[in-house]
DNA sequence: TCTCGAACTTAGAAGGCGTCAT
DNA sequence: ATGACGCCTTCTAAGTTCGAGA
C-alpha cells in the first residue's frame, strides 16, 4: 500500500466514494437551500461563539456593481474572534522526534525519510539551490549587466532563438509519436532555460514585446428571416438586445437555461440590453420564443460540420495567421507561447454548481477596458483603429501581458503564456521543490500536530486537526467565500458542522468520520475515514452545541493556518501537502505496482492506476463521458471478437502441426513439403501470438477505462505529480515517454523530461 | 490586525479534431 | 468517403496565496 499515507486504506467504503457524486448534486441542492435558509440563524448563531456584532445579510441579495464597497460591512473573519494573539510556540523549536508516525497502524510511514539528511544532499541539479532559497528574498541582486555575462557564457547562440516553439523536437523525448505526417525538419535547439540561472530579484523579466490580444469578433446580426416571437407574435429587436437574446437561444438545449436562477438573472440583464419600447413589451421570459433563433445556429454549426475541405483549410489557415501573430511575445530573447491571446467573447455566465449569479450577461470587452503590460523600450502593442486602451504599463514583477476587469464578479482576467514557457516552467519546478522539501520534515509536522493535539488552547488543537485533514486526505485550505457571490462550497477551514458526521463505530470500524460537502467547483467530496481517537474526541468537542450551519473550525481560517506553516517550514502552505502527497503516492504506486516482466501495455496500466490513486485521493472527479456505456460495449464486442479469432488461430495451429507430423511420419521424404508445413505451423503459432498480445491489450484497456469512469486523470498529472517521477519511471522501465504524456504534456514537462534519470527520487 | 485585491494555480466541461473501422 | 469515438485543446471558472494599505 502506498507506504507513507494508505490513502487508500483510509477510506472505509473508497469504491462507493465515486459512484453516486455526480448523480446526488441534486441532493445537494435541497441541502443547500437549507443552509441559505439558515444563515440569518448562522449569523446568529456565530456571534455565540464570537463577540462580533450581529450583522444583517438579508438584504445582501443583488447588489452587484457594488459589490466592493458594500463588503466593508461584513467582515466575515471577525466573526469568528480569532485569537490574533502571536503565541510564541515554543514547541516548535525543538520537534521531539518521536518514533511512532502520527497515524494509527494502516499509516505506517515506509518510505525512506532521513531527517537528518542535508538539504544539499539530494541536490543533483544545480539549479535547486536557488530554488531552495525561494525567491522571495533576494540575496543577491541581479543586474542586466548580470544576466547578459551569463547569457555570452550559455545562450549566446540559442539568443536567435526567436522561432515558434510550436515543433521543437527535443532531442530528448518527442522522435517518435506525433511525427507520423510532420515534415520532420526543424531540427532546431529547444532553449533549456532550466539550464540558465534565474532572477533572483523579484523581477519575472527584463525584456517584453507582444502584440496586444485579439478581441471577440464583432457581433452579426441574424438574417431578418430568423425571427423572435414574443407572446406569440413576431418582434424585430434592436441590435443590442438581440446579441443578448442570441446568447440564451444558444444555450437553449443546456439545463442550465431551465434553472430559476439563471433565468431570472439572464432576464435581467436582458432587459438593461433593451430599448425602452422592448422592456415595456418584453416582461416576461417565458413570453420568448427563441425556437428560430436556436434552430438557425443548430443549422450553421451543421454547416460548418459539412464545410468543404478547402473552406475548413481556410479557416484554419486564418487560426493559424492569428496564432502566428498574436500567439506569441518575445520575452527575455525567447519567442514564448502565450496561452490565451483571445479575449473572452461575451455571453452568459456559467457558474458552476448553484451559482447565484448564473446567467447574467458577461459583457464584451473592449480595448479601453485592456491593461497592457509589456516593456517600455518594446514596440507596444496598438489598440484597433480609432480605439485606445486603458493603460500600458510596465510592471516586470508580473508575469501577464493583458489584464481586464470582469464584470460579474469584479475580478481581474490575465492574458499569460503558455505552460511551457519559461516563466510558467520555473514556477512548477520550484512547485515540486518546495513539496521535496516538506517530504524531508513532515514527520516532524506530523509530529507535532499530533502534541498539538493535546493543547489546552482550543485554536491550537483546530489548527491541528485542520493540517491533519489536509496532510491525510489533501483537502484544500478552504478559504472563506462571500456569500451569495458564489456557489456555497467550502474547503478544510470553512467545513461546516453539517458536513461532518461522528460515527464512534462504524463497519466495524472505530471513531469514523463521514465527510460529505461540496468542494472547488461544487464536486462532491464523500469519505469516511477512520481517525485516532484524540482527533475524533476534538472534533465531537468543536462540534457540540453547535448549528449546523456553524464553522467546525470558528477559530481558524486559511490565513492563520498558513502563518503557522511558514514558521515550520520556509514556503510551506496548504496547498504543498496536497502536491507531496500526490507526488509521494505516486512514487510509492509506482514502485508497487510496476513489475519489470510485465509487457509495455501492461506497465502502462500500472501507471495508470498508480495516477488514479492519486486522483482518487485528490477527488478529482468527472461526469462519466455521456458515451461510456456504449463504448465499453464497443469494447466488450472487440473483445469477444479477438477471442474467436484466437480460437480460430489455435485450431489452424492445430491442424497444421497435426499435417506436419503427418508429413514427418511419412518418413520425410519430401523435404521440401516438410519445410513448408513447419513454416506455416511457425506463422500460425505467431498469428496465435499475436492475436493473444491484441486481446491482452484490449483488456487491459478495457480494464482501465472501467476504472476510470468517473476519475479524471488529467488534474494530477498536470498539476501534482512532479512530472520527473513519471520521466524516471519511464526511463527506469524503458516506456517510451509519449506512452505516458502526449506533446503538449512533453513541452510544459520539457525540464523534466530532458534533467531526471532513472534514478530520480522525489 | 484585518481586509481586500492582485496574481497566479488548479479545475472540469465543451467542443474540436484526428483516427479508425466500415 | 463517412461517421463514430476518444483524445486533445481550449475555455474560463474557481480556487490559493501574498502583500499592500487602512
Amino acid at each position: 500500500m502506498s507506504g507513507d499515507h494508505s490513502h487508500n486504506d483510509s477510506q472505509i467504503d473508497s469504491g462507493s466514494r465515486y459512484n453516486d457524486s455526480h448523480k446526488h448534486k441534486d441532493k445537494y441542492k435541497d441541502k443547500e437551500q437549507k443552509h441559505k435558509d439558515h444563515k440569518k440563524d448562522k449569523e446568529r448563531e456565530k456571534s455565540k461563539y464570537s463577540n462580533s456584532e450581529h450583522r444583517d445579510s438579508s438584504d445582501k441579495k443583488h447588489k452587484e456593481k457594488e459589490r466592493q464597497k458594500l463588503k466593508d460591512g461584513s467582515d466575515k473573519q471577525k466573526d469568528k474572534q480569532k485569537e490574533k494573539r502571536k503565541e510564541e510556540r515554543s514547541s516548535n523549536g525543538k520537534p521531539k522526534k518521536e518514533k511512532e508516525n502520527g497515524f494509527a497502524s494502516p499509516h505506517i510511514k515506509s518510505e525512506p525519510d532521513d531527517f537528518y539528511q542535508s538539504p544539499k544532499l539530494e541536490k543533483s541539479l544545480k539549479r535547486e539551490r536557488d530554488f531552495d532559497d525561494g525567491d522571495f528574498k533576494p540575496k543577491k541582486i541581479k543586474t542586466e549587466d548580470d544576466r547578459s555575462e551569463k547569457k555570452t557564457k550559455k545562450r549566446k547562440q540559442e539568443e536567435e532563438d526567436i522561432k515558434p516553439k510550436k515543433k521543437g523536437n527535443n532531442k530528448k523525448g518527442e522522435v517518435a509519436t506525433d511525427g507520423k505526417k510532420k515534415p520532420k525538419k526543424e531540427p532546431e535547439e529547444k532553449w533549456k532555460w532550466w539550464e540558465e540561472e534565474r532572477y533572483t530579484d523579484g523581477s519575472k523579466w527584463k525584456f517584453l514585446e507582444h502584440k496586444g490580444p485579439v478581441f471577440a469578433p464583432p457581433y452579426e446580426p441574424l438574417p431578418s428571416k430568423v425571427k423572435f416571437y414574443y407572446d406569440g407574435k413576431h418582434m424585430k429587436l434592436s441590435n443590442n438586445a438581440e446579441e443578448v437574446a442570441t446568447f440564451f437561444a444558444k444555450m437553449l438545449d443546456h439545463e442550465y437555461t431551465t434553472k430559476d436562477v439563471f433565468r431570472k438573472n439572464f432576464f435581467k440583464d436582458w432587459r438593461k440590453e433593451m430599448t425602452s419600447e422592448e422592456k415595456s413589451k418584453i416582461t416576461d421570459l417565458n413570453k420568448c420564443d427563441f425556437a428560430e433563433m436556436s434552430e438557425y445556429f443548430k443549422a450553421q454549426a451543421e454547416a460548418r460540420k459539412t464545410k468543404t475541405k478547402e473552406d475548413k483549410l481556410k479557416l484554419k489557415e486564418e487560426n493559424e495567421r492569428l496564432l502566428q501573430e498574436y500567439g506569441f511575445c518575445i520575452m527575455d530573447n525567447h519567442k514564448e507561447r502565450i496561452a490565451n491571446f483571445r479575449i473572452e467573447p461575451p455571453g452568459l455566465f456559467r457558474g458552476r454548481g448553484d451559482h447565484p449569479k448564473m446567467g447574467m450577461l458577461k459583457r464584451r470587452i473592449r480595448p479601453e477596458d485592456i491593461i497592457i503590460n509589456c516593456s517600455r523600450d518594446s514596440k507596444y502593442p496598438t489598440p484597433p483603429p480609432g480605439t485606445k486602451w486603458k493603460e500600458v504599463r510596465h510592471d516586470n514583477k508580473v508575469t501577464w501581458l493583458v489584464s481586464w476587469t470582469e464584470n460579474i464578479q469584479g475580478s481581474i482576467k490575465y492574458i499569460m503564456l503558455n505552460p511551457s514557457s519559461r516563466i510558467k516552467g520555473e514556477k512548477d519546478w520550484q512547485k515540486y521543490e518546495t513539496a521535496r522539501r516538506l517530504k524531508k520534515c513532515v514527520e516532524k509536522i506530523r509530529t507535532q500536530y499530533r502534541e498539538d493535539w493535546k493543547s489546552k488552547e482550543m485554536r491550537i488543537r483546530q489548527r491541528a486537526v485542520a493540517l491533519y485533514f489536509i496532510d491525510k486526505l489533501a483537502l484544500r485550505a478552504g478559504n472563506e467565500k462571500e456569500e451569495g457571490e458564489t456557489a456555497d462550497t467550502v474547503g478544510c477551514c470553512s467545513l461546516r458542522v453539517e458536513h461532518l458526521s461522528l460515527h464512534p463505530e462504524m463497519d466495524g470500524q472505530e471513531f469514523v468520520v463521514e465527510f460529505d460537502f461540496l468542494g472547488k467547483d461544487s464536486i462532491r467530496y464523500y469519505n469516511k475515514v477512520p481517525v485516532e481517537k484524540r482527533v475524533f474526541k476534538n472534533l465531537q468537542l468543536f462540534m457540540e452545541s453547535k448549528e449546523p450551519e456553524d464553522d467546525v473550525f470558528d477559530r481558524l481560517n486559511t490565513s492563520i493556518l498558513n502563518k503557522h506553516l511558514q514558521e515550520l517550514m520556509d514556503g510551506l502552505t496548504a496547498k504543498v501537502f496536497r502536491t507531496y502527497n500526490a507526488s509521494i503516492t505516486l512514487q510509492q504506486q509506482l514502485k508497487e505496482l510496476t513489475s519489470s516482466e510485465d509487457n509495455v501495455p501492461a506497465k502502462i496500466l500500472s501507471y495508470n492506476r498508480a495516477n488514479r490513486a492519486v486522483a482518487i485521493l485528490c477527488n478529482h472527479q468527472r461526469a462519466p463521458p455521456k458515451t461510456f456505456e456504449k463504448s465499453m460495449q464497443n469494447l466488450q464486442a472487440k473483445i469477444d471478437a479477438k477471442k474467436d479469432q484466437i480460437s480460430d488461430a489455435r485450431r489452424d495451429l492445430k491442424s497444421a502441426k497435426a499435417d506436419l507430423k503427418v508429413c514427418k511420419d511419412e518418413k520425410s521424404k519430401r523435404q521440401v513439403s516438410k519445410y513448408l508445413l513447419e513454416g506455416a505451423v511457425e506463422a500460425k503459432k505467431k498469428a496465435v501470438q499475436r492475436a493473444e498480445e491484441q486481446l491482452m491489450k484490449l483488456e487491459v484497456q478495457a480494464t482501465d477505462r472501467e476504472e476510470n469512469k468517473q476519475i479524471a486523470l488529467g488534474t494530477s498529472k498536470l498539476n501534482y505529480l512532479d512530472p520527473r517521477i513519471s520521466v524516471a519511471w519511464c526511463k527506469k522501465y524503458d516506456i517510451p515517454i509519449e506512452k505516458i504524456y502526449n506533446k503538449t504534456q512533453r513541452e510544459k514537462f520539457a525540464w523534466a523530461i530532458d534533467m531526471a534519470g532513472k534514478d530520480f527520487e522525489f
